[in-house]
DNA sequence: ACTTGTCTGTTGCAATTGCAACAAAAGGAG
DNA sequence: CTCCTTTTGTTGCAATTGCAACAGACAAGT
């Protein structure tokens, strides 16, 4: 039995999930991990839901350097930027990392009205707009992050981030290595190291594994 | 009468634009040029359309560093990042940038199915993706550019983008002064000044005013 | 236990960048 | 036209960063 309890259908019974998969005419494949899914250009009217395994949406640029955009896991959506206008000099493919299980559905399937105006479709449409928006958010943050001049500025306010996310009481902790970290800052790995060695001396962060915390008062950061 | 050739509203008739508004419950309100709008904790639920003149969201960083995260015109619809989770330590307002007039709907209004499952309703839930998801491609854009590690490849790229968005014939025109480009860039103006010197000494670069002109060869910028 | 590969931590050196200060040019307002 | 403000363009200097190279730590597989 297919399992539907993710993102996109949330908040919806099995029952009507059923019902609405049919209405939609969705898609269902299997993939083999690395396999590719779809390049960007040919897919601008689909949402894909994952129901098992994960993708990696990945933009190769003219030199051929490798960058993930995103990491979809099971339950996820992809396909919600569908008017990516790619650039003509790089191109952006999914792929499939593990082995999974993709539903494809069209858009309009899902904006259009159906006859019934039922409950349970304006919530699917209701999911659509919180995931994109939650994208949105997510994106926001990752600018404010590399708009920061210098690494340490980039890595606190990095490390803010996640501490807000952080339910109150536990301790804060990086979803990277420091490796991929100075990837996602866009910065040198070693440069990075370097500041986080000479914070750690200062002891403005104490750091151990992937466990952190900050000893920064930002009042008495900068400025008055 | 109310102009309702926006974004939001795109592909509808005047007569059911006003039906739904009505429909909507939307609330009209006009801003002195300056004015305050609203902030953002406080913003979750709604989504502005601007009737006439313009907005800016902003953002204040605790050492009270002014950003601009997004200028709305006329036409235009901001509040679609509606969750976004503002960290404690900064401050997101919406600031009336000329006299405006700015109607407010709930997004649970543009959602919801309503009795008569009217077609032009789809057509604004359509709209409304769509502008959600130039929202993403805006942001991701702007990350292919921050991400470049220096001012030079930062630059080339952002014009690169640009470039592809100008009409073929047309000559490529940035929509900044170099001042404001280079907050967009997130470096240092001389700095930024003294690459575009360079470039245009090396001739991979023509600009005067705003128009430019790339002249690279992207296949032998780098590696084989 | 040994091999292999990846990640961490350090350092010297060269290149880039930020900063500050200044002069020239370009707009805008009266 | 003139004054005033903003933007552009340049430069020297100091600080930061990227790069490359290396050694140790750790993990996974055999």
């Amino acid at each position: 039995m297919m399992q539907l309890d993710n993102v996109l259908f949330k908040g919806i019974n099995q029952e009507d999930c059923l019902r609405m998969v049919t209405c939609f005419n969705a898609d269902c494949r299997r993939y083999k991990a690395g396999a590719f899914i779809a390049e960007f250009g040919e897919f601008t009217d689909r949402l894909g839901i994952i129901l098992s395994g994960n993708v990696v949406i990945v933009r190769y640029d003219i030199n051929g350097v490798r960058t993930i955009i995103e990491s979809v896991e099971k339950g996820g959506v992809f396909g919600t930027f569908f008017t990516y206008n790619i650039l003509r000099r790089n191109s952006v493919e999914i792929i499939a990392e593990k082995d999974c299980e993709v539903m494809f559905v069209h858009r309009s399937e899902i904006t259009k009205r159906c006859e019934q105006a039922c409950q349970c479709h304006s919530q699917v449409v209701e999911n659509l707009l919180k995931i994109m928006s939650e994208n949105i958010v997510r994106l926001n943050q990752r600018i404010d992050v590399l708009s920061q001049r210098s690494i340490e500025e980039r890595l606190i306010s990095y490390l803010e981030i996640v501490e807000d996310k952080t339910p109150e009481g536990k301790t804060p902790q990086i979803p990277f290595s420091t490796t991929a970290l100075s990837d996602y800052l866009c910065v040198n790995r070693s440069a990075l190291q370097r500041q986080i060695s000479k914070m750690k001396e200062a002891g403005t962060l104490t750091i151990s594994k992937r466990k952190f915390r900050l000893n920064i008062n930002r009042d008495d950061h900068n400025v008055s």
